[in-house]
Formats: C-alpha cells, structure tokens, sequence
DNA sequence: CTAGGGTTAG
C-alpha cells in the first residue's frame, strides 16, 4: 500500500514539494499516546479559582468549599459555576449544572443569581447544547430572577443556533416589554438571532429601526445575507456601510464579505475587497486568511490561493482545512490527501473537519483501504458523534460498495438527515440498484433540491427521459424546493436527447424566469440542448451570451454548426477559440474534424490534423483517426483513407473500419466494403452495424445473392439489427413509434395518411428504394414494411396532427434510411413543411424538396 | 459578555 500512495502523491503536479510518502494516517497513533492529560495529584494545594484549568482542580475547590461550609453561598457557587463553564468542555458543563441544581434544591427555587444563570447559558450554548441553554434561560424566567442586559444575547444566540425560531420571537417580546430594547447590543444579537434563522426581512426591520448602530449591527446583518443565497445582497451592504456610514469595518466584517466572494465565485470583487483590506490597515488574522484562500479556491484563481497558502504555513489547522475541502470539491483528491499529510508533519492532529475532506478524497478515490483507516481514527477520536462525519463515511463505503459496512454505521445514527438519506439514495444509484434508489427515494422523510437532483439525474443516466422529466415536474409542485443549476443540466440534457425544442425553450425560459445562475457548465449543457433540438440558432444565442467559455462551451458550439451542416461557421469558431489562447484538447478536436467531414472541406481537415501534434501538443487518438477516414472517405478518397489507416501509429479498431465501411456505402465500393466488413467482424463480431451497412451495398450494386449471405450469417449468429425508434413532440407529448409497430391509437390515420403520400409520390415517378428492407420475404411485403420505418410513422403522425405550416422534429436512434429520405423531401414540398430530422449521427433540415445533407451523408 | 472562515449528498 505504501508503494501505491507514494505514487498517488508523486502524481500530483499541485502538492508542495516537500509532501512525503507517507500514507495518509500512518504516524497518527504516535500523537495519541503523546496527548493524555496530566492528573492533579491529591495532594497538590487548593489553588485560587482562576488557576483551575481542569475540572479535578474545580472538584477540589468545590470539597474545600463544603467543608468550610460556604457550599450554599451564593456568591461563592455563582464565582465556581462560572469558572467551570468558562473551561466549555462537557464534562465542566455538567459539574457546573450539578453543582447549582444541588444547591438549588437545598435552598429553594429563587436560589440562583442573575449571573450564574448568564454564564450557564452561555457555556450550554456555545457548547451546542442550546436546548439545555433555552430551558435554562425558561427556567431563570420562571424562578423570579431578574435578568440583566447581557441574559438575552446569550439565550437568544442558542435560539439562532438552534433555529428555535419560536423562542427566539417570545425572547424578542420579553425585551421589548421589559425595556431592553434600548441596549445596542442587545438589539445586534435580535438582528443575529434573526439573520442566523432565516427571517432576513426581520432583521433588516429590527436593524432599519435601530437608532444607533455599530460595526457589530452591520457585521450581523451583511453574515445574515452571505449565509443565506443573498451573498450579493451582502457585497452591496458592505460596499454602502464604507461609502455612506461612518463605521469601519473589522476583520470579522471582512471575513463575512470574503466568504459573499467566495460564494458568489466573483474574483473581481473578491480582489477589490483584499485590495480594501490592504490599504485599510485592518489586521490580517488566521481565519481572514482561511476565507480569502477559500475566495480564491472557489473564484478558481488555485495559483493566488497557493500562494496565500505557502506565505501563511501549513501550519494552520483551520487553513489547511480550507485548502484540502477545496481540493476535494475540485476533484483534486491526491492534492487534498497531501496538503493534510503536510499538516501532519508539521505536527497538527487533523479534527473532525480535515477528516470531511479525508474521507470525501477516499470516497471519490474509490479506495476503501485508506477509508478504514480514516474510519479508524474517527472511532479513536470520538468523531463519530457527529452527523456529519457518518454521512461521509457512509458515502465512502457505499462508493466502495461496501454496503453492509455504510448500513450498520446508517443503522447505528442517531440524527440522520436529509444528507444521510441523500448518501444511501446516491450510493444505490453508484452500486446500479436504481430500483432501491427509487424506493428509498420516494419513503425518506425529508426531501431536498440534492435528493431531487440524484433522481433525475440517474434516471437521465440511464436513459430515461420521459420519466426524468416527469420526476421534475412532481417536483415543482412540492412546497419550498426550488429547482436550480444542477436540476436544469439534467433536465437540459433530457430534452436534448429527446429533441424536444418546445420543451428545450421552456427549459431556457425557465432559467431566465427563477434567475438560475446561467455558469459555463449549464450554458455548455444549453448549448448543446438546443443543437440537438435542431435549432443551431437559439445554440449560438446561448454561447453568445456567456460571459466566460471554457473548451468544453466552445466545442458545444463547433458541434452545433457542425451538425447543422454550417462547416464553415464551425472552423471559424474553431479559429477563434485558438486565437482567444484556449489550449485545445482532444474533443474539440473531434468536433472540428466532424464538421470538416460533414462539409467535405478536405483540405482545411488536413490542415487542422496536422496541427494537433505540432501546434498544440496534443496526440491523436484513433477517434482523431477515424474523423480522418471519415473526412477522405467521403469525399471519395478511399484509398487514401485505407492507406491512413495502415499507416496509424495503433491498432485500428472496428469503429474506424466502420467509418471506411460506410464511406464505401456512399461511393458503392463493394469490394473495399466488404474487406473493412471483414476486419469488423474479426474485431467487433456483435457489431450489428457493419452487417447492414454491408447488405446495403450489396443491395444497391444488385448483388443479391452476397446481400442473402450477409443476412445468412447474421442469422446464424444470432444477430438482429436493432428496431429503428422514432421520437415526436406533439403540444408537450412524447409520441414513441418503432419500425413496424403499429399499436398507436391514431393508427388507422396514420396508415391513410403514409398511403395518401405514397400514392402521390409514385404518380409523380417515385420508386421505393427496396436496398433499405433487410427483411426475408417478398417484394410487395417489403414495400409494406418499408412503409413502416419508425420515421415514416413518425412524419405521418405529424403531419396530421400538427398546425399547418409548422416544423415537423423528428429524432431517430438509427441513420436515417435513404428511403425515408427522400419520402421526407418529398412531403416537405407537397405538404409545404419544414422537416427536421435528427438521426444519431447528424441533422437533416428538410425544406421544399431540399435536405441540408446534400443528400450525402 | 452581541458579529466570523472551513461542513458530507447531486
């Protein structure tokens, strides 16, 4: 396992240079054993209250007390009560607690003081407990003590932390009917209270409403809004409280604006903001430095935050902490693992945060071995206490499909949340029991937007459009979840595989309409949305407006051209990505090879080809190849074709042969036909594709007799060519029809229609193309079932049940057949319609006669 | 004595 670490770490270009081998976790029992505590030994002498640093000590103190008999003083208890919660362990809380209820009940209910009661809630609180603190501040209410000013932050912080909304409210009245009101930072912690909980219009109330305000109130207030997904809201609150008001901020208003950056991923303001903090003066303390790195992690500038990063030590906790969840979020999981092994060279034990990041890295690793041993020292160090840390784990053991193991950690949880629930629903998805996934899905008790988003993106996964976007729409009628970036790319990439425009331009209206941020993913998925849907026009729309592009957004774009048979526009924007400084890769070239195919521009692919290696470092894979055997072959360069692929640098594989293959289709090169047919067969024997495409050519060079060979052997393998599927978009309807299938309600209309166009065609001399029916049987039943392609069903269908005029969509999981064709050119001229047809490898826009392929594809 | 960064699931 070392070995393999090692060169887990040495990959990472990102690491600090002085990373060592060593697995994540190794040393980590050393520290153990080094941290125990020093007991008091009895006999040490009673030490003055504030000396006590542990709780032994305050026991001590506190059997002292008894037996001079001061243990019912109030003043005595109340200065020992405190001193204990100050320690905030819960250990020294609960003393505390037994202490004053002892002494309580030996000497009745309004036994307290105002301040023992302060600093128990206080301690209860800051320590989590809020429940314990709210009962507290209830009960101290109830015995007839009177609270003083500084009572209420402290009840109503464990209220804000608790999101014990209900009590907060009741707090706020008591304040106001008892005259606090008028205390400044009794109103700033009403303004937290109801920032922290949400009710960001009462906070800006109770603050618009003040008389006086502090940095303290502002502070409340821009938290309040870069906590929630108002972080712009925050930018601007800040930005008016240094220009108009006369408050300077501190450094914790600069770490709640940084962290508004972050979350707003704007690097611009971010920088403006650091410039402020530079000139301004303002102390530059470790938890700044843990918000700008993360600023700059989120902004994507990982350089700056590197640099931050080195200048400020690894030996920060919470910084590196920062670094590593960064890391993680990026994907960048060794760079993650090593920042938290430098930490632990330098001595820091990682807390229950770095170990969200360690186990997420294993996780996204797939590598159980390192998440047991981050499982150990959860277990070592009480971790798994916290939610938190057990979805994680339980993430990480699902991923690793160790099921059994995520289960009895799911079974053993006290508080499981919706995230748990989120862990198990995803984790049947990664293990393909899409089915449990659903069940678990629709019996969990808590839903949200991430829930949702699994659903329809596995359903998306596994090809399941129509119920994708059925899921979606349930899911708009749920109360309080709100669709957002991540919900549109899967529904985006629905309808896109559906072809649906009617539904693809909802989708973009939808976007502008609940102001979804629109970042380069989801632009790149609408791109591409909307060139599949055969509407290459609203595709550049989109691109347009992008205010950042990266190569993926403009390879959506080169493929929207390309498919719509615009090669030239295609090129154009290829040029200019490469003349914008974007570094290519090996998919967009993919994209501009196809579109040099599509529009034979030979010469121009030659070029770009060549360019690859030469120009941008990057080698061609056999896919590049196979864009190249596809470009000559077409434009009738067969034996150059065949000679690249002897001369290829690997092992052609049977997806290039295949593209020769289907180049000799379209020349009516038999014999070149069949010696690529062979080399498939060899490679690919279950390629169904390679025996059509070789029956057509037999077919249409009237070789009858190799063609019933061909099927002849397909038979005896046990092969079928795959039904063709046609999809249409009738007023919002998905209408499915298969080659053949003939159980569509309309179908006596379509039939009479599909005759209709037929007896119209062959009067004006059309002859049905019988090299497409691959059937066994004779010739009339072969005009029959060729009448019965999906896409002709398809057509019909929307020809009848389509406004006069419109365009006719149509997508198809096969090529399009020839015959079908130029049946859809000619009822695009009878009928006077417009008709797109997508099949899997291009789109044909059908008008007056006229297809966009130049009948050549 | 009131305000603060980093938090798992898609």
């Amino acid at each position: 396992m070392a070995m393999l670490v090692a060169s887990v770490l040495h990959l990472s270009p990102l690491v600090l240079a002085t990373t060592t081998t060593k697995p994540f976790l190794q040393n980590e029992r050393k520290h153990t054993k080094a941290t125990t505590t020093n007991n008091v030994s009895s006999s040490s002498p009673i030490k003055s209250l504030k000396n006590c640093k542990t709780i032994d000590e305050l026991k001590m103190f506190h059997r002292s007390l008894t037996k001079r008999g001061f243990d019912n003083d109030v003043s005595a208890i109340t200065k020992l009560v405190a001193r204990s919660c100050e320690l905030g362990t819960r250990e020294s809380l609960s003393f505390a607690k037994e202490v004053f209820d002892y002494s309580e009940e030996e000497n009745g209910e309004s036994y307290g003081s105002c301040f023992m009661y302060n600093s128990l809630i206080r301690g209860y609180a800051s320590a989590g407990l809020c429940n314990e603190a709210i009962l507290l501040f209830l009960r101290m209410m109830n015995s007839g003590i009177s609270p003083d000013k500084y009572t209420f932050p402290f009840g109503l912080s464990a209220c804000a932390k608790s999101r014990a909304n209900g009590n907060g409210i009741q707090i706020h009245g008591l304040i106001v009917k008892m005259g606090y009101a008028k205390y400044l930072f009794v109103e700033n912690s009403l303004v937290h209270f109801y920032a922290e909980c949400g009710e960001l219009d009462n906070a800006r109330k109770v603050f618009d409403e003040m008389s006086e305000r502090n940095v303290v109130s502002w502070t409340s207030l821009i938290c309040g809004y870069a906590r929630r997904d108002l972080a712009k809201d925050a930018v601007d609150l800040f930005f008016r409280m240094v220009r108009d008001e006369d408050v300077t901020p501190n450094s914790v208003t600069m770490v709640c604006v940084i962290s508004a950056c972050a979350k707003l991923e704007d690097l611009e303001t971010g920088e403006k903001v650091y410039g402020f903090i530079c000139s301004s003066g303002i102390e530059v303390n470790d938890l700044m430095v843990s918000a700008l790195v993360d600023m700059y992690m989120k902004c994507n500038a990982i350089d700056t935050a590197k640099r931050l990063f080195e200048q400020y030590g690894a030996s920060n906790l919470d910084l590196c902490n920062a670094m590593a969840s960064n890391y993680v979020r990026q994907g960048l999981t060794k760079e993650a693992l090593g920042v938290l092994n430098l930490m632990m060279d330098s001595g820091i034990r990682p807390d229950r945060i770095s170990m969200l990041s360690a186990i997420s890295s294993c996780s996204q690793l797939r590598n159980v071995l390192w998440g047991k041993s981050c499982h150990g020292y959860v277990l070592r160090n009480g971790f798994e206490s916290w939610d938190n840390v057990c979805n994680a784990l339980i993430d990480m053991y699902m991923k690793c499909h160790r099921q059994d193991t995520a289960f009895r950690i799911f079974d053993r949880m006290l508080n499981k949340t919706v995230v748990t629930w989120n862990s198990i629903v995803s984790g049947y998805i990664e293990n393909g029991e899409v089915d449990a996934a659903l069940e678990t899905f629709k019996t969990m008790p808590e839903k949200n937007i991430v829930s949702w988003n699994t659903i329809i993106g596995a359903l998306v996964q596994e090809s399941m459009f129509e119920e994708a976007i059925e899921v979606f729409r349930s899911m708009q009628s749920q109360e309080g979840v709100n669709a957002d970036g991540v919900t549109m790319m899967c529904i985006a990439s629905a309808c896109g595989h559906l072809g649906a425009l009617d539904l693809a331009k909802w989708v973009y209206y939808y976007i502008v309409k609940n102001r979804i941020h629109l970042d380069v993913r989801l632009g790149t998925t609408l791109v591409d949305m909307f060139s599949r849907c055969g509407d290459p026009e609203s595709a550049m729309l989109v691109f347009d407006s992008l205010a950042h592009r990266d190569v993926s957004a403009w390879t959506a774009a080169i493929g929207a051209m390309a498919m719509a048979g615009n090669a030239e526009r295609a090129i154009g924007l290829f040029n200019e990505m490469i003349e914008q400084g974007l570094k290519p890769d090996g998919v967009v070239f993919v994209g501009a090879l196809t579109a040099c195919s599509h529009g034979k521009l030979v010469q121009q692919g030659k070029e770009i080809f060549n360019s690859m290696e030469k120009l941008h470092g990057v080698s061609p894979e056999d896919v590049h190849y196979g864009c190249m055997v596809d470009l000559l072959g077409r434009a009738g360069l067969l034996e150059e074709a065949l000679q690249l692929i002897k001369d290829m640098p690997m092992k052609p594989n049977d997806v290039i042969w295949n593209s020769l293959l289907a180049a000799c289709r379209v020349q009516g090169n038999v014999e070149m036909a069949a010696y690529a047919a062979e080399r498939i067969q060899i490679l690919a024997p279950e390629r169904t594709g390679s025996y059509v495409l070789l029956s057509n050519v037999y077919a249409s060079a009237g070789r009858w007799n190799d063609m019933a060979k061909v099927r002849l052997s397909m038979k005896e393998k046990g092969l079928r060519k795959p039904p063709g599927t046609s999809l249409i978009q009738i007023r919002g309807k998905t209408h499915e029809f298969t080659s053949g299938d003939e159980s569509h309600p309309e179908m006596p209309k379509i039939a009479a229609m599909l005759e209709e166009i037929t007896a119209r065609a062959s009067h004006l001399g059309h002859v049905p193309d019988l090299s497409n029916a691959l059937m066994d049987v004779d010739e009339k039943e072969k005009i029959f079932m060729l009448s019965r392609h999906s896409e002709k069903l398809a057509m019909a269908f929307g020809l009848i049940s389509s406004d006069k005029g419109t365009t006719i969509r149509i997508v198809k999981n096969l090529r399009v057949c020839s015959d079908c064709h130029s049946f859809a050119k000619f009822a695009s001229k009878v009928y006077n319609r417009e008709i797109i047809l997508r099949d899997n490898n291009r789109f044909h826009f059908i008008h007056q006669g006229k297809c966009s392929c130049g009948d050549f594809w």
